[in-house]
Formats: C-alpha cells, structure tokens, sequence
RNA sequence: GACCCUAUCAUCUAGCGGUUAGGAUACGGCCCUCUCAAGGCCGGUACACGGGUUCAAAUCCCGUUAGGGUCGCCA
C-alpha cells in the first residue's frame, strides 16, 4: 500500500506505535500478580451479570494484590447514554468493587494507562491501524452495507459460510489505483484486517475455565477501523488489553469464538496476548427452556431489581460467590464472621461451565443467613437507607422510632445459630412489624374472631380480660408464661402437650390456644416471633388496649 | 444451516477409572415448642440415551438427543 493512499486514509498526524508503547511502560509487577478488568459499554442499565463478572475479575486481580481497572467501551457511539458510567461505577461501588484505575462516576481518568474510555483513544488505535496498512496486514473495503446484505443472502441461499471471506472478500484484492480511484472519489470505507487464517484448520485455545477448546482459525476479513474512525471491540480489546498491561481477560462466553480472530491481531500486531477465561451467561426458565437473562425482557437482569426489592448488597456478593465456586458455602459455614471477600476464590475451578439458573430460592435462602449475622443497628441503618429511597413514608417511620426498632428487630436475635432468620430483603421489613404501630395494625374484631374460631367471642373475652389484669410488664417470661397456663387450667385448657395430645377431647383447647387468644388481639396475627418479647416491647398501656376486644 | 461448548437430584454443584455417588437450597416427616421462624435429627429424588475401551466407567472414546453460544461498520 503506497504512502499516498495511507495519506489520504489517515490525513491527521498520528503518534507512531513506537511513541505509544513509550507512553504505555510494562506494569513492573512480581511473578503472579495478576491485572484484570472490567470493560462495560456505557449504555445506561447495568446487568447482574456485569456485576458477576466484575466481581470475579475483581477477586482474580486483587488476591494477588494486582490491578482492576475499569475501562468505557463506548466505540458504539449510537448506544451511548450520558451518565452511564455513574450508573457503572455506582453499581459496582454498592457492592464493594472498586477499580484501582479507569474511569470514575463522572467518566474521568484516573491512574497512569488512560485514557480508558475508548472514544479518546481514537489515535492511538489509528497508529496500529495505520502500522497494519503499511504493513500490508489490512485494507481499506468500499462494499456498502447494502452490498454487503445482498452478499450474506447469497451466501444463505447457496448454503455457504457466510462472511467477508475468500472470494467474498471484494476488496482484499483491490490495485492501488482502484482504492485511489475510490478515496479521490470520497467513497465511504472501512478498514479490514487481512486475514490469513485457513477455516479448516483448529488451533487449541487454552481457556482458563473452559479449558482446552479446539476452534476453526479465522479466515473473515474483519471490520476493525468503522466507517465513523473508531475501532470495533476486536480491535480495541487488543490494543487496549496490550497496552494496558491485562494479563487475564475473563469475560462472557459471548466472546469463544472470536478468541482465534483476537489471537490473531496480537500476533498481527506483534504482541503476547493474555489468557483468557469465558463465564456462561446467568440464565433463566422461560417457556421451559433456559435461556440468558436478558435486560429487555426480564426486570431481574438489571442490577437495580435487587435494589428496589432491597436485597442486601452482601447476600448478592455471596450468591455470586457460591455460583463461581461451589464450596463457598462451605467455606462460609467454616468461617461465619469473615467478610465475603476474604473468601479465596479459585477461579481455575470456576463452576458454572453451562450457564447457571439464577436461583432466587437459593439467592433468599443466602440473604436470610446473611441478615441473621447482622445486629438490629446494622438492619435497621440498612432497611433506613433502603426506605429513604423507595419508601420515604416507611423511612419517616423509622426515624422517628430509631430505639423503638431497633428493640423490635433485636427480637430472637444475636442468639448464635439461633437467630430468627425471616428477613431476606429490606422490603420485607414493614409488613413484618407493621403491628407495632396502631395506625398499621388495622385488623378488625370480626377477623380476629375468624383467627380464633372455634373460640366463642366470650372465651375470647374471658381470657383477655382475666389476663390483662394480671400482666405485669416486669415479669419474667417462666412467670407470664405462669399466668398462661394459670388461665389455661382454670377454664378447662391442657397445660401439658403431651396429655392434651393423647386426649383432646378431655379438653376444651391448650395452652396453645389460649397463648394464640393474645397474640391475636395483640398483633391481629396469629403467627408472630415470641410474644413475651412482644409485650414488653409495645408495654402494658398498649397491650392492655389491645386486649380489650 | 455451519462451527464451538455443555450434559450428575427440582435447583446450584462435588466427583477427575474402584465412593453405600457427597454437600447446599427446596420439599416431606419427627423432635423442640405459646404460634411462626430458627435449631436438631431423619427421609425421598440424579449420573440424558445408545454403543464401545477396561477386571472395573458418572469419570476415557464414538455416536444420538437436548440445551447454550457464535456467525454485524453491537459490544
């Protein structure tokens, strides 16, 4: 390819790729220290799986104490949305990844191998393009989109691979004077990558996770210069990836079968390219049939669901945690008071190889544990600062009974594995004390009632008023328990379980029920945590109240 | 359609030639118990199918089937 066509490609004064590496010194890091990265495109919602995925490439570099950066991977300059990477970074913030270098909140640079949004880069990826021109490792291609589907239908129809390729490829072929002729003309291009891969041939990719893969070499004369000057992602992940120093590329399995074209411009470009580790997609049941979670269609597949629903931050990081490596359950059985990150995560063993369900039994079942090891404080800041954004009135509320609360949802709590565990997400909060406020306990005498059938309304009464008269707040719970079953016997209700069980019709009721009588009058529900703790909770005033049916 | 990957309980998985196929979640039962939750104990459920190789196969090989992914100037 002659300078004058070069020229007229690229008009603008470009650095030399020598220049660049210059500006792009090795990371000087010990042997196994691993760097890492996250390259989301700024398109305005965040999926669970990006945070998958930046959670392991976060584990991956910093329990070698290496580097996670964050790059913008906007070269798409249609599906770019102002503000996105706040979206990102706050996301990933919310669930304690942080990016040693990259791009902040506001889409700026931080740390010494930026620019890392791509649009700012365009030079850098025109040096190589320029240096691929020279050369003779790629060309400029005149077909037009048009041209280009006319081409695939043919393609389709004569059931051959489809693909700029071969004889398809129109353009690999040009003279000088053509593509002259066509420059002069102002004729639209792009730049392709002259491909010397032979598709009947493998070669073996070594994947971190899939292990070995045997995939056909790339033969297609890929797009890596866009009509718009800017790179495609193939082209920009080498170039980036090499200068920036990536050692271990993981990301999403998407991406298998172009790893021989990637391998290819490395070796093109005369660089060493990293390993690489692709994850299955998080899936879902639709229809009966997996399939990924997709952020169209269904509202769990962005990262914003768990927080409306207010699940907690940690009980995400250790579901992800459990799907990447199966024994993180037994690990955190062993180890119940270290942080999830501690967890040593072994990504040569990562699971998932398929594409797991995204299980919200388990996912719940994660968040209960989790929750039953926090303190009634750290619930209560979390369910406030959940409130404060999606509940403002419940926010107010808790607020303004801060101590209140807290007592509440100390009830059964901190007592070992013991602990109540019937919170999963911050949403379940105000349904599950709301009878602690006599403005939300709005259940009427008639449905009380209903609780209690078969106990007659005077049963009901009798017991109520026999044991409002005698509870006193400061007993402890074996004497108001006393008083229970004193009111039991005394109207003809078994106080063993055992004798009421082998003879009920001896007796009118249990003990049970005439317990299940208060806690009915004083919650409107029949099914509550202990109801000792209840009652000194609410105190004698409005338990009193409540009992007067 | 072509190519690649995957296939163990309902779900997530352990397993890497010899195991009563293990764990967790879910489910069921019992115990505990003022109800519920929690906890403890117990239980049922799996190697997709068909061929090989081998003394021996969930494990290795080959097919079949099923699922997923990819075939863009999107990433």
């Amino acid at each position: 390819m002659t300078p004058e066509i070069i020229n007229l490609i690229f008009p603008n004064p470009l650095p030399t790729p020598a220049e660049i590496e210059a500006r792009y010194p090795r990371r000087n890091l010990p042997e196994g220290v691993r760097v890492t990265r996250i390259a989301p495109s700024p398109t305005g919602k965040m999926h669970v799986g990006n945070v998958y995925t930046a959670l392991l490439n976060e584990r991956i570099a910093h329990q070698t104490n290496g580097v996670f950066f964050l790059r913008a991977e906007d070269t798409d300059q249609e599906r770019k949305v102002d503000g996105a990477m706040k979206i990102i970074v706050n996301s990933l913030g919310r669930y304690g990844i942080f990016a040693d270098e990259g791009v902040d909140k506001d889409g700026k640079d931080f740390g010494a191998y930026g620019p890392y949004t791509q649009s700012e880069r365009r030079d850098i990826y025109q040096a190589y393009i320029k240096s691929l021109l020279e050369k003779g490792l790629a060309y400029p291609c005149f077909c037009a989109a048009e041209d280009l589907d006319i081409m695939r239908k043919i393609q389709e129809k004569t059931s051959v691979r489809p693909g700029y390729y071969g004889k398809y490829a129109k353009c690999r072929n040009l003279t000088d004077e053509q593509i002259l002729e066509n420059l002069k003309a102002g004729k639209p291009f792009v730049i392709r990558f002259k491909s010397s891969g032979d598709n009947n041939k493998r070669m073996i990719i070594k994947d971190l996770i899939k292990g070995d893969m045997a995939l056909p070499e790339n033969d297609i004369d890929v797009v890596i210069m866009k009509g718009d000057g800017l790179p495609t992602y193939h082209f920009a992940h080498a170039v980036d990836d090499h200068l920036m120093g990536t050692t271990h590329v993981i990301r999403g399995d998407e991406w298998v079968s172009s790893i021989p074209l990637h391998i290819q411009l490395f070796v093109a470009l005369g660089w060493k390219a990293p390993k690489y580790g692709h994850i299955a997609p998080l899936q879902k049941i639709d229809n009966g049939n997996k399939r990924k979670l997709s952020k169209r269609h269904d509202p769990e597949a962005c990262i914003t669901y768990f927080w409306e629903k207010g699940y907690p931050e940690n009980a995400l990081i250790e579901y992800m945690l459990n799907l990447i490596n199966a024994s993180f359950e037994d690990w955190r059985r062993n180890n119940p008071d270290k942080p999830a990150f501690d967890f040593p995560v072994n990504f040569n063993k990562v699971s998932n190889a398929a594409g797991a369900l995204f299980d919200f039994v388990k996912l719940n079942s994660i968040a209960k544990d989790v929750v039953a090891r926090m303190s009634a404080e750290q619930v209560y800041d979390a369910v406030l600062a959940w409130a404060t954004d999606y509940r403002p009135t419940f926010a107010e509320r808790l607020k303004a009974n801060r101590e209140y609360v807290i007592r509440i949802l100390d009830i059964e709590r901190n007592i070992g594995k013991k602990s109540r565990k019937d919170i999963v997400k911050w949403d379940d909060v105000e349904q599950d004390i709301a009878y602690f406020f006599d403005d939300l306990l709005t259940v009427s005498p008639a449905e009380k009632a209903a609780l209690l059938a078969p106990l007659t309304e005077s049963d009901i009464r009798l017991i109520a008023d026999e044991f409002a008269a005698i509870y006193q707040p400061a007993d402890d719970k074996e004497t108001w328990f006393a008083h229970i079953k004193a009111i039991a016997e005394k109207h003809g209700f078994a106080t063993d379980m055992k004798a009421y069980k082998e003879n009920p019709a001896a007796f009118k009721g249990s003990v049970s029920d005439v317990a299940k009588v208060l806690r009915v009058l004083v919650t409107g529900r029949d099914k509550t945590p202990d109801l000792y703790e209840i009652m000194r909770i609410l105190g004698a005033d409005k338990v009193r109240a409540r009992l007067a049916f």
